[in-house]
DNA sequence: GAAATAGTGTCTTTTAGACATTATCCG
DNA sequence: CGGATAATGTCTAAAAGACACTATTTC
């Protein structure tokens, strides 16, 4: 064919320079579950712009160098403090989506490719490479996403209040709420990920990815618990999950230690092999949204 | 606070081409009903890379100046000619994901987002600015993701089977099954948004974009059978999608015509105010691709 | 009238959810 | 032992799907 001269001659004079400039960075959406509180991975800004401010952590894409999803993993591993062989494997990596308004970033024009992550209970993994500071924020100090919302659940306070409340404004590290303005547009960016993880862990498998390799279906039910914000029938979750093909598979074992008040111990399983739930775990009704 | 002066500073001297430059683009993946055969919209490529091509349409996102839906929605109405008042507004078009492999294009590094539209039957609304020409090519065309692939249905052909072959591979303008091979990565991101769509018309309402304002059941059961690939029973899925609140409501008229070969005249809907199905029309079984 | 289609009725199976019950383990 | 928890059983209601049937229209 003649296009291929005429695509050979057409490259030799091409420039990359001759546009105006899009900037393309990733920023993740790392979430976790730590005492039975969804938490979501945040950095301080170190430099400007909104330098001091907390945004999710991310970076710029390098050009002509890897792929999105090389520069996501990158990304997390660079700011979790992950290495190839503790975890990173372990954690889940999915595209989120992209934002791309020229006025959301003061630079110039950014395009930001968001990735979400669900990460299993790190052991304190925190220490960012660039950012000032890492830290593990609870989500709902984020305000609006915090439950979807039907009634607040009156009956059922969540676990850990009274202590993660005191814990923040009074005693441990500095690590109050922070100011609920994030850098950029991040925080529609968190709620678009606290949206996609919600709906996700309803057909897919996701939920076991806060886990260890082994995990009892009482600790898989508190992963959905703290995600959806709302608590769950124990035994009709408890055969649900046992009657989703694939889904999880008995290792055999139990746990060496029953409730810490009591109790049977629970036996262990592990990730099946199926990639969608079939049939699906659906969310109890979410007050129907739905009109 | 001081921060204020240091971004000040900061961005007098920042100099937006100090990187290496990736550039964005935003492609379309458009689907229509026409016949009853799921089609996408092609261009072919007029000038290099990929010259004579088949591809996506798009094009450059126009730095500083318009957000990555505003670019998708130029591209959208350049490339189908549709005007503000004529039919832009019925359709539909969300984000399918972003696309950013170093070697996805041999200019330089281009990072692709990409879009799915849902249209209504245009009347043969085509004809590209800068393309050398745009076809609707019906999906099947492509090979691998005809069909979901359950068995192969043997007791329902589709629809215009005959009359779509005939007229494919022999009379009509040239259109012939193009080479299969699209330009860049398009053929994975045509992919992606064939699943995405046949994922979301279950559990969003966005078979109705794919029609007139008024439409029957029986238009809406053909909108799902072509998208899905499989046919549907008419009785049940009459019922089902009268008992989802919100999907459809009566215009209280009916068509002036029954079928062509006789059957009552069907009653007329239009879109309800649903922005999500509940309960969702679930695809029947994908043969458990679930494990 | 014959054939095709719209719309409805009926029945069975599956699934979700409320609730009860049994068994096991901690202190 | 008493309380708490794991796991299972039972019952009801909702939904999916197979199938039959009636009514209406076109040719």
């Amino acid at each position: 064919m003649a296009a291929q001269q005429n695509e050979q001659t057409f490259l030799a004079t091409y420039d990359p320079h001759a546009f105006e400039p899009i900037a393309v960075t990733v920023d993740i959406v790392v979430l976790t579950l730590r005492q039975g509180v969804l938490h979501v991975l945040l950095v301080r800004r170190g430099g400007p712009p909104f330098q001091g401010a907390w945004a999710l952590p991310g970076g710029f894409v390098k050009a002509g160098q890897e792929s999105l999803d090389e520069a996501a993993a990158r990304e997390l591993a660079e700011e979790t403090g992950l290495d190839a062989e503790h975890g990173i494997g372990r954690v889940h990596l999915e595209q989120l989506g992209s934002y791309g308004g020229p006025e959301r970033d003061p630079r110039m024009h950014i395009v930001s490719v968001a990735y979400l992550a669900f990460a299993p209970d790190l052991p304190e993994a925190c220490a960012g490479s660039d950012a000032a500071a890492a830290a593990w924020i609870p989500v709902e100090e984020f305000g609006p996403f915090a439950a979807p919302e039907g009634e607040p659940d009156a009956e059922a306070p969540r676990p850990n209040e009274q202590g993660r409340r005191a814990g923040a404004h009074g005693g441990g590290p500095d690590r109050r709420p922070p100011d609920r303005a994030l850098a950029f547009d991040h925080a529609a960016i968190l709620a678009d990920g606290l949206d996609r993880a919600r709906a996700k862990i309803e057909y897919a498998p996701l939920a076991t990815a806060f886990l260890g390799a082994e995990f009892t279906i009482t600790e898989l039910r508190e992963v959905y618990e703290a995600v959806w914000g709302r608590t769950l029938h124990a035994g009709n979750f408890h055969r649900k999950v046992l009657s989703v093909p694939g889904f999880v598979e008995s290792t055999g074992g139990t746990a060496t230690r029953g409730g810490s008040r009591g109790g049977p111990r629970p036996r262990l399983y592990r990730a099946g092999d199926a990639r969608l739930l079939h049939p699906a775990l659906l969310r109890p009704d979410r007050e129907d949204s739905v009109r």
